[in-house]
RNA sequence: GGGCGAUUAGCUCAGCGGGAGAGCACUGCCUUCACACGGCAGGGGUCGCAAGUUCGAACCUUGCAUCGCCCA
């Protein structure tokens, strides 16, 4: 590495790739077998998937805490990997077998099964490459994928042994369906919004013909299915009618009047319908009633489900057959068990009119054919939540069906304690109530999927419908005694995919195997995580760990907040507001990143509006700015919020970071190469300066530890973003260059300096490196000789440990007066509108004998830095020339006026001064007057507000006294 | 309806009992030999409202308002 590398700009693209590249083949992302473990699983993105904003955010924040304790000597293991995604990778392929003409069905299980591992092959590199180029170094020899032998094996042994204990059982039970995947969600897959709708009011004729009763409905198509009509046990206006019959309207079916006190007389008319099958709450009312004979009358005991797995209206056995299952895809399970199932047809009960009919369609028939047969009372405008798949969009259908369950309670109590009793803990701690909240009532997990890509459930079925569960066929044929003839088939459902993921903590690290990764690793040291997956994964992790290894698998859980864009919106493909971290990183143009945003929209029509709205947001496209700049923007958004607003600008402000960093090393280099920089142990002789830099390099060590202790990346940025800007480039770069030019410099003061501008850019550099990989292993590989460092990467370095010693109070003061003289002499130069260029006379008034030793010490920066053609000391008898002033303490700094000088603007300027000093005065004394603050304030806090006083008295007296003089002029 | 959180400079956010801060944006001067992706200087805030606790409140307590998120 030469100086000539060191361009006047930083190029991030001409080094990252090649850094990278060096990192991964010299294997320095694997945990070294030496010092403390320290283990971070990275939540497994959807393989099929690319990397996004919220990817990039945390996995920089991951990285940063990875590479800090690697610099701090621990064991340190970022475990790489990805995940199957069950439903989204399926209908990720499904969607190009359909562009081909064929469907899953076509191809049959095998071969599609076949196709998405091809499709995997295909796609999974993308988003490991896409983690390189962010800088992350995670151990990629260890990669694992939740579909790999090793990690099926576990979960099979997982549900293998909560089957054998009774957690995992199989029931029939309204879930969650989703008509367009014809698969069962969890409840965390369902999102409910509110939307506008109707509320309809029907009147069903009592069958004795005394009159009707209304009911209000949201969905009237579900009548096809009512078991009763529930009114308050309460209500007043038809306690006489509970137990008496009413007729159906359109099915001519009598249905009870049942008495439960689940019914808000309030709401509508105070007449429920109860439809069991189709509604959560229904469910509840009728399970209740079950064994009322008058329920009993009913077809079915009244759970009658009108639907097909489509959400049509039953036509056919076959649908009733395909429902009753639960899956259309059953055929052999269903010949299985069709012996010990009832066959009786729901279908017919289904009016002709009616049947096939989608659910919309059939809801708008019935309230036509309620119309004209003068049933429909009334028709009102309604808000309700209406619940959608996460995945399709589709309306979600609450509907009968088979499933497997795990049962949470138990596996929860454990989980719960271990937040409680501290073994884990959150970061910020509020989000532990948002567990608890969650936790303390949880519900059974429904962790079948009727889909094929995902963890087959280790069941099989005998022609009774008997349920094996083992490791595989032939276990189950061993350990149940099963001969040859038994006919068995395996349960065709596959198994949640976070069900597998709650075992990534432990199943990477090659568990039910007792390996020795499993030992040095587990428990993690954290969890690295958004808010909005607490109870998806988080959860579920912690309860598996716990019953598993009995340790729950993180210490520390940090939750981090969402990106959103500039404007507080979440980032979504039809909002068409996305940023591609890659875009931000390389740089995109317009015309590219309009068509990136346009295309494959699910509403090809909103391609307008997003077209108009990218244009005028990014005119001229976005400007490449590098893998460091967006980390560091990144960091310094990692803030304790829930919302994190991306803003181009700030990622701007940061390429300038790097820029400046980059040509501070430049600076560094050119003053340094070739010349002596000084050994360990040899003489030099350090200036005020150098112990100044140095003692701010200790604070500033110190501070970036506790931050990211915390888990304050922004205040890690903050701090050192100030420190590299405001303190070492702006203060001692400019110091340095005092020294450096002087020809009186003694060769020990250069040495010094030079010593000094190395190392502690050398320790910066270090100290940065988490959150800014690339640039400064660059600028390491060039500055670390001269430092008298040797090591082929920054990445196992040390990382610096603060060294109090060598805080030095006394430059420290001496530094800060110096840099007061400078700024008071620059004030007026700026206030005055002076060139930079212009030197300018200055004298000092009213200065103790320590000031006067101040200003023998720093005599050559003040000069040089304030841009003085002289500066002395103004006796008690000299004349005070005309002058523009400002004060250092108690003392005075005189810039003599002459042409240059602006009377009105000085006087203006001092008028201000006066104005700031009188406001703080008056503050100080109000508080001094009143006896009681004497009496109870603390001493140290009095004393300081005595000493305040004084000083803006002082400054008043002084600025008055100056005006004066302006004015008078 | 239940729970959680937010409200500080034009914008995005730190600060969470004793002198209102940063970045960006803005204004003026400057192409000074690391950097114009720059330098120097400057302007800008009754810290949502009200009451309380306290010698002292942006910070603690309560209420209200507005906005947001999660759950039903």
């Amino acid at each position: 590495m030469n100086q000539s590398q060191f361009d006047k700009t930083y190029d991030p693209h001409a080094l990252e790739e090649r850094i990278y590249t060096a990192w991964e083949t010299g294997g320095y992302f694997a945990p070294t077998s030496n010092g403390a473990p320290y283990c971070i699983m990275i939540p497994p993105p959807n393989v099929t998937g690319s990397l996004h904003m919220g990817h990039a955010f945390q996995d920089t924040l991951m990285d940063a805490l990875t590479r800090y304790h690697r610099m701090q000597g621990d064991n340190t293991l970022w475990q790489a990997g990805a995940d199957h995604a069950g439903i989204a990778t399926q209908m990720v392929v499904e969607r190009m077998l359909q562009s081909e003409g064929k469907s899953r069905q076509d191809l049959g299980r095998e071969a599609f099964i076949k196709r998405v591992w091809q499709w995997k092959e295909q796609s999974g590199g993308r988003i490991t490459q896409q983690l390189r180029r962010m800088g992350a170094s995670l151990d990629w020899s260890r990669e694992r994928f939740t579909m790999d032998e090793g990690l099926s094996r576990a979960v099979t042994e997982v549900f293998v042994r909560l089957y054998e204990e009774g957690l995992i059982y199989r029931g029939k039970r309204l879930v969650n369906w989703d008509p367009v995947l014809h698969t069962a969600v969890s409840d965390l897959e369902v999102i409910s919004e509110e939307e506008g709708g109707h509320l309809w009011h029907i009147r069903y004729p009592l069958v004795d013909g005394s009159g009707h009763l209304v009911v209000a409905t949201t969905r009237p198509e579900t009548m096809l299915g009512d078991a009763a009509v529930a009114v308050h046990s309460g209500d007043e206006r038809y306690k006489r009618l509970i137990g008496q019959l009413v007729k159906l309207p359109l099915t001519g079916r009598n249905i009870p009047i049942i008495a439960d006190d689940y019914v808000d007389p309030e709401f509508g008319t105070g007449c429920l319908k109860i439809t069991p099958a189709h509604d959560f709450n229904d469910y509840a009312v009728w399970q209740r009633h079950r064994d009322h004979t008058q329920l009993q009358a009913i077809p079915f005991n009244g759970l009658i489900n009108i639907f097909t797995i489509d959400a049509r209206i039953k036509a056919s056995k076959s649908d009733d057959r395909a429902a009753e299952q639960g899956r259309a895809d059953t055929a052999n399970v269903t010949q299985a068990q069709e012996a010990g199932q009832q066959t009786t047809a729901t279908v017919d009960l289904m009016p002709e009119a009616y049947r096939g009919l989608d659910r919309f369609e059939a809801r708008k028939r019935i309230v036509e054919d309620l119309l004209s047969a003068g049933l429909l009372e009334k028709i009102e405008e309604h808000k309700l939540t209406v619940p959608h798949g996460d995945r399709t969009g589709a309306v979600i259908e609450p509907y009968l069906t088979d499933q497997w369950y795990v049962r949470v309670e138990p596996l929860a109590r454990p989980a719960i304690e271990a937040v409680e009793n501290g073994d884990i803990k959150f970061v910020p701690g509020s989000w532990a109530k948002t567990y608890f909240e969650w936790m303390h009532n949880i519900q059974d997990w429904c962790v079948s999927r009727q889909i094929w890509w995902g963890h087959r459930i280790p069941a099989w079925y005998d022609s009774a419908g008997k349920i094996f569960v083992g490791y595989d066929e032939a276990d189950v044929r061993r350990r149940h005694s099963l001969g040859a003839d038994v006919v068995l088939i395996q349960d065709p459902d596959v198994l949640d995919t976070w069900f597998s993921s709650a075992l990534w903590p432990f199943s990477t690290l090659g568990w039910p195997e007792k390996t020795p990764e499993l030992k040095t690793f587990y428990p993690t040291s954290v969890l690295v995580t958004g808010f909005d997956i607490i109870f998806f994964w988080v959860a579920r992790m912690i309860m598996m760990g716990i019953k598993f290894n009995a340790q729950a698998p993180f210490r520390e859980v940090y939750v981090h907040g969402l990106v959103r864009d500039a404007d507080g919106q979440k980032m979504s493909k039809s909002k068409g507001n996305i940023l591609d971290p890659l875009d931000l990183i390389d740089g995109i143009e317009l015309e590219s990143l309009v068509k990136k945003r346009t295309t494959g929209l699910m509403q090809p029509q909103l391609a307008e509006k997003i077209e108009k709205a990218t244009r005028s947001q990014y005119p001229q496209g976005i400007p490449a700015y590098g893998t460091d700049a967006l980390r560091f923007t990144f960091a310094s958004l990692a803030t304790q919020g829930r919302d994190i607003r991306f803003d181009t600008g700030r990622i701007q402000g940061h390429r300038n970071f790097c820029n400046k960093l980059w040509n501070a090393a430049r600076y560094v280099l050119m003053n340094t190469q070739g010349h002596d920089c000084g050994g360990d142990g040899e003489d030099t002789t350090r200036t005020d300066a150098e112990r100044w830099i140095i003692s701010r390099l200790q604070r500033v060590e110190a501070d970036v530890h506790t931050a990211i202790k915390d888990y304050r990346f922004d205040l890690m940025a903050s701090t050192l973003h100030g420190f590299v800007w405001d303190e070492y480039c702006s203060w001692y770069l400019e110091l340095s260059k005092v020294t450096l030019t002087n020809p009186a410099s003694s060769s020990e003061t250069l040495r010094a300096t030079r010593r000094t501008l190395v190392r502690v850019l050398e320790a910066l550099v270090r100290l940065l490196h988490p959150i800014m990989p690339f640039i400064t292993e660059e600028i390491w590989q060039a500055v670390a000789p001269l430092a008298g460092k040797h090591g082929k990467t920054i990445m196992l370095q040390p990382y610096p440990q603060p060294e109090p010693h060598k805080i030095n109070d006394k430059a420290i003061k001496q530094m800060s007066w110096v840099m007061g003289v400078i700024t008071g002499v620059r004030n007026i130069r700026g206030e005055m509108d002076i060139p930079p260029g212009k030197r300018l006379p200055a004298l000092l008034q009213d200065g103790t004998s320590e000031d006067r030793a101040r200003l023998q010490r720093g005599r050559d920066y003040i000069i040089s830095l304030a841009g003085l053609e002289s500066l002395g000391w103004l006796e008690a008898g000299d004349p005070v020339p005309e002058s523009a002033t400002s004060l250092v303490g108690n003392m005075k700094v005189l810039v003599p006026l002459g042409s240059l000088i602006d009377r009105k603007a000085e006087a203006k300027r001092l008028a201000r001064e006066r104005e700031k000093a009188q406001e703080n005065l008056e503050r100080a004394r109000s508080k001094l007057d009143n006896p009681n603050f004497l009496e109870r304030a603390p001493e140290k806090i009095v004393r300081q507000e005595r000493q305040r006083i004084s000083e803006f008295e002082a400054a008043v007296k002084k600025l008055d006294a100056q005006l004066e003089k302006i004015r008078a002029l």
